[in-house]
RNA sequence: GCAAGGGUGGCAGAGCGGUCAAUUGCUCCAGACUGUAAAUCUGGCGCCGAGAGGCUACGGGGGUUCGAAUCCCUCCCCUUGCA
């Protein structure tokens, strides 16, 4: 398991070796749910120039199981994808899931997370250890532990115990990973030894002191990947809206230099391209977010500075579904070379999306996973 | 021709004397979305007005009533059944 880190103009840039190839920093990695991007496929995602997919532990477990997975062998084979794959814990979707359904059957104590089994109706119940064990039959290249993310603007109290907790697990998680792999603690720091990733998640929401604290008990515990956890997590709305821009700036900026130079720092579901940018220049690595898939299926298009219908600093956003679009012959975007861009216009798209045929969620998710690619390529090349 | 049931905003379809500019769904016009329980959710949607408010409206016309989309008469049109 080789890590390699250059440093260039103060510009961060790791190689990255796994069994299912080389991975290069800054990465983007859209999000396979559930072991699919939405209304793509495969090929749909060497074209658009994916490079590695994020799924997650919980709805990998609900949808597909991790047993089927093993016995199948492994979800790359599954997917057809060839790329490294990171799985996340599930942390952060039990959370989701709690947060919206406060249900009795819903619940988090040390042990681990109850809650709700909606979709087989047996697996409701997730540990630090049986996310790993979930992780390890799905056979993915980086592995992240358990968390318990907060509200950022909750109580204290909250905070601390969420930080507490999530110490707690990240210890019990490297643990299973090590058993679940043979490993003694010190194979875990031989870089001659072949095995997957594994990332902590750093939590403490808006508070400083908290942050610090739980960069600091992770890194004592030691792993390869240092995570940003729980940026997203707001009770209203979005962090653009809900608070100052500035103030998540400056929060991950802090943390990032709360973490050992080289470890690879892991922007868990951040962001537009402008958030991408900021990340990168302030220290992050690698990313993951749902917006260009998910926006592509709401009509909510990337394409470069004066193609769009609204103007963010690095990019411009194109609504494609609404009627100034209704005759407009032009691509999507006249400086992106992607499949879609090269194949229908903008009155088609706008068709497509607003009778909700597939096929437009495909063409618009093509496009949105390009430009993305193209965005995180540019920043790695700049 | 006779009998019965209908004609409501772009469409479908509630309402059956006042709280109706009119439930609801769709369409339409916008907006949101950041480790996806999201092909989802939110707002708007007769006309004028920034607003208070005003104006025109439930097939056409007439009537009853303080007040009608709602009751009565009449005409037009649609559906079904019988000739």
């Amino acid at each position: 398991m080789k890590v390699e880190l250059e440093i260039k103009n103060c510009k961060r840039k790791f190689k990255v070796h796994t069994k299912h190839g080389e991975l290069k920093t800054p990465l983007f990695m859209p999000d396979a749910t559930y072991g699919a991007i939405t209304s793509v496929g495969s090929d749909d995602l060497r074209q658009s120039g994916v490079e590695a997919l994020v799924t997650t532990t919980l709805h990998i477990e609900q949808k597909i199981g991790s047993d089927y997975l093993e016995k199948y062998g492994g979800l790359h084979k599954f997917m057809d994808f060839k790329n490294p794959i990171l799985t996340d814990s599930g942390g952060y979707q039990v959370f989701s899931l709690i947060h919206r359904n406060k249900s009795k059957s819903n619940m988090i104590t040390d042990a681990g997370c109850s809650f709700s089994a909606e979709a087989n109706g047996k697996f409701n119940f997730l540990s630090p250890e049986i996310s790993q064990q979930i992780q390890h039959k799905i056979g993915s290249d980086i592995r992240v532990v358990l968390d318990e993310p907060v509200i950022e603007d909750t109580s204290l109290a909250k905070i601390k115990r969420s930080v507490e907790r999530t110490t707690k697990w990240a210890k019990r998680s490297k643990q299973e990973f090590l058993r679940l792999h043979d490993l003694t603690e010190n194979d875990f720091n031989n870089p001659q030894i072949e095995r997957p990733l594994l990332a902590a998640v750093v939590q403490g929401a808006n508070n400083f002191k908290y942050r610090q604290i739980s960069a600091e008990q992770l890194i004592e515990i030691g792993f390869d990947i240092y995570s940003f956890g729980g940026l997203p997590l707001h009770s209203r709305n979005s962090w653009k809206n809900d608070a100052p821009q500035g103030f998540y700036h400056e929060l991950i900026s802090y943390v990032a230099n709360l973490l050992p130079v080289d470890k690879i720092r892991y922007g868990l579901g951040i962001g537009s391209p402008d958030d991408l940018e900021y990340a990168y220049k302030a220290g992050w690595d690698i990313f993951d977010c749902v917006l260009p898939t998910r926006n592509a299926r709401h009509a909510y298009l990337y394409v470069h500075k004066g193609q769009g219908d609204r103007s963010y600093k690095t990019y411009d956003v194109l609504h494609i579904k609404n009627g100034q679009y209704q005759f407009d012959k032009n691509p999507i975007d006249a400086k992106c070379s992607c499949l879609t861009c090269k194949t229908i216009d903008r009155a088609y798209l706008r068709y497509l999306l607003r009778t909700h045929n597939p096929t437009g969620y495909r063409y618009a998710t093509i496009h949105n996973l390009t430009f993305y690619m193209q965005h995180i390529h540019n920043l790695r090349h700049a």
